[in-house]
DNA sequence: TCAACAATTGAACAATTGCTCAATTGTTAA
DNA sequence: TTAACAATTGAGCAATTGTTCAATTGTTGA
């Protein structure tokens, strides 16, 4: 049987869809607005890092499509956009917790 | 409602992980011995790279435990290991191309 | 034993990444 | 309009990453 490969392409685009999910400050993000929508400064204050920190992280995110912004006033709010993302990165942090 | 967030020490296994799949070469390497087990000079051939290259990935995938490597004459067979990393994986692959 | 092949290793390098700092933009209430 | 706060942006940097190259290790058949 012939192994099938994914093409470059294809594969560079999982890649980059894994890499949104490979650094501990995102996925600390990421923990907290897949369950709610929270702005930027309060992300800053629970993650532990700066809110220009945290921005940067959040515009990554949202270039990706897997994070939505939402503003309100002078706060801006995000929450993870889709049920297979969500789905994607609670498996692997189930994975983790596991072991 | 208070977030949970996930603490700093399983955030960071988390982030390990998803970098497991985060670089292109290693999706190829990893979408080949999700289905089969292969050889180090089969999966450079297959993904385009120096032997060298595809070694120093499998290195790094081993010690993660996301492979296991299995001995054979000359030549090492590499698959990967348990069928949650497969799920996690095929998921992302899955998302990809549902695009 | 030794030649040939398969795989691994470590050093070195360029490229990418995550962060900080300072400046700027956007929004509201006084 | 302006002061105050929230958020974003870009430059610069240290650290990390993926790759190549050359040398080395492991294995087999002659």
């Amino acid at each position: 049987m012939k192994p099938s490969i994914l093409d470059e392409h294809t594969a560079a685009h999982v890649a980059e869809l894994f890499r949104a999910f490979s650094d501990t400050s995102r996925v600390r993000i990421l923990s907290i607005i897949v369950e709610q929508e929270l702005n930027t400064s309060a992300l800053a204050e629970l993650v532990g890092v700066t809110e220009s920190a945290v921005s940067h992280h959040l515009r990554g995110l949202r270039q990706m499509k897997i994070v939505r912004a939402r503003r309100d006033g002078k706060e801006v709010y995000y929450s993870v956009i889709d049920s297979h993302i969500i789905e994607l990165f609670q498996q692997g942090v189930r994975h983790v917790q596991e072991e």
